[in-house]
DNA sequence: CACCGGAATGTTTACGCAAACATCCGAGCA
DNA sequence: TGCTCGGATGTTTGCGTAAACATTCCGGTG
């Protein structure tokens, strides 16, 4: 019952963590300005006199005065906050964009919440969108496919601009992607310039978007050479899958070149033929899509397609901040251009005899 | 003049997205009730009325009505934020742990921010830990070596909560890591178990406190045993330096086992003992530490401890949540064990005539 | 029948900031 | 001298919410 803290039953309003921040009332108190010179100091807005700034600037600094974001936020009607949905992040690609917008997002003085989605179904998805509603974020860039999202039924917030990583264009969205055509055709150019007749497939899984367009450009890039397509071989993206696929395409002989649609399965793959005897790029070559950290440690190290994840992440964050600044969304595309990487797993076709009717 | 409200010059007044989420005032003119109504109803509080809830419910629904986050943050003093430092992601372990972060404090209702630091230096570390006071975040996780902010000089907003995640012990601040320890000892048990006369180390960055951690383990489970501590190799974590090292590790045939502080490095070991002749697991037996998803794919499969990153991330977040519940810091250290998986590169050591004076 | 107690609901207020508007003051000019 | 003009600064106001406090209305009670 004794008043402990100190006066009794004092009635402690609001916030409970009164010893806290200063505020701007009372950086203005102790530099004797009023609290709105404080504001001007603090946003650096003219109109002030130099002397009366460094009078401003000292008590902001004896307080160690911070401004509430929750109250600029309030006021302002913006949180200088970015979104990032995603399903998961245990790719190397979500992992290195996300980073990358992360990164941008700070020199542009925002910050980056995480809106992780527990299980990739629209209703998780719609769910996070409407959560978006109050979730202190002035735009969203979603990493994941969207065709999760592409319900009519999905109602989010009108302020919020969106922006979509790597997945589908969708036109009502700015989308920023990996020019996933570009890549294959030149991972496919490469293996063919090496006198293969043809390439086969390792595809990603057919809900992936990416996937269905590294196997579309792969069939017209064949086309377009006027070579046979080989039946399809898929994949989940994991090493294993590509294991997997790797034991029954090591039973084709006919097969001299496999283009895998990233880098993990290809380490699966590798691992197979060198398991069934087939050397790699002697007898099989190989070819990646990613360019992972690890992928030049592979045996053989992996020749494969550089995806510039940074720069993906760089032009979300670019597009999605233009379209706040601008208050209007900004649908269309961007595509990144990708690099082959030539390394030691691809080379020239075995010779002829044997092979062939 | 003017004044109609859309006169020319309207100046609108502050928050220039007027036609934004209906406000509380919205939901209780159309409720019929008071705004103080709706707050109950919208904080789920007693004494609301059945038949008053479910109407201002309705009125929630038709409006589409959203809590604003900034105006609850400024009103109750928090921010239901958890911010997470870290200088890269680019590790798997980072990663892991942050969307681990991400889903637990997502089921806490939190959302979680990124501070991402461009260089680890103490100087941009220090700069993060004071622009959080601006950063609406209640609590702090930091994925990161932290002997990088021991200096004395760093202050951060007293408010502000701080778990420290697989790094060293600072006694200000609580700490979640895995049992670096533990693991370690296990692996080299299990090589010595297998017959091995004693196991040598590749070792990660000396700047690291846990490859630190893994290299005193191993020196003191080695002599524990009392077997001979071989000299000691030297990596960065990446495979290509582990490769180097590989090379290095060949050429001494009285290593026949080899304890690699990570995955990746473990990875590049495994190609060079490949190029150089030496048989994994025949002629040396190679184990390593995280359990990567790719691991299993490596040629051969890679015995390794795994570590639980989504234990360690969600021990943090109930940590952070603890502290910013209870208004006071919780010093002290959590350990989270590790588990051996033991695959295809461990065995025991080639027999021993040849070798040996 | 005046009064009490408690549930349901309403009114006031303040959170920290910044836009809008108001004021003050000295320099320049007729 | 009286006036305007513009830079420097102060005052008022409101953002959306929720705590604190006030009011209303009810059945039950002495």
């Amino acid at each position: 019952m004794g008043a402990t803290d100190s006066a009794p039953g004092r009635g402690r309003t609001d916030a409970r963590r009164r010893a806290h921040n200063a505020s701007m009332a009372d950086v203005a108190r102790v530099a004797g300005v009023s609290s709105q010179t404080v504001s001007r100091v603090s946003n650096g807005f003219p109109g002030v006199n130099e002397e009366t700034r460094e009078r401003v600037l000292a008590a902001m600094k004896e307080l160690g005065y911070r401004p509430n974001s929750a109250a600029r936020a309030l006021k302002r009607g913006d949180f200088r906050t970015i979104g990032v949905i995603t399903f998961t992040l245990s790719t190397t690609g979500n992992m290195r964009t996300l980073e990358a917008i992360a990164t941008s997002a700070a020199q542009e003085g925002y910050a980056v919440t995480l809106l992780p989605v527990a299980v990739p179904t629209q209703d998780e998805v719609r769910g996070a969108f409407s959560r978006l509603g109050e979730l202190a974020v002035d735009a969203v860039i979603v990493i994941m496919e969207v065709h999760l999202l592409d319900s009519a039924s999905l109602t989010l917030p009108p302020h919020v601009k969106v922006v979509v990583a790597d997945s589908d264009a969708d036109d009502r969205y700015a989308v920023v992607d990996t020019d996933q055509a570009g890549g294959t055709r030149d991972a496919v150019r490469h293996l063919l310039d090496h006198g293969h007749r043809t390439v086969w497939h390792l595809a990603g899984p057919s809900e992936s978007f990416a996937a269905q367009r590294r196997t579309d450009a792969w069939r017209k890039a064949l086309e377009a050479a006027g070579r046979a397509v080989p039946p399809l071989v898929r994949g989940d993206w994991s090493a294993d899958s590509g294991y997997r696929a790797g034991l029954r395409l090591a039973e084709q002989d006919d097969c001299t070149a496999v283009f895998a649609a990233n880098d993990q399965m290809a380490l699966g793959l590798l691992r197979a033929l060198e398991e069934r005897g087939r050397k790699v790029p002697d007898d099989v070559s190989v070819i990646g899509f990613d360019d992972i950290p690890d992928s030049g440690s592979f045996q053989p190290p992996l020749t494969t397609v550089h995806q510039d994840f940074a720069e993906v992440g760089r032009r979300c964050v670019e597009s999605a901040l233009r379209q706040v600044r601008q208050g209007e969304t900004e649908p269309g595309a961007t595509l990144v251009p990708t690099r082959l990487v030539v390394r030691e797993s691809t080379g020239r076709p075995p010779s002829r005899e044997g092979r062939r009717g």
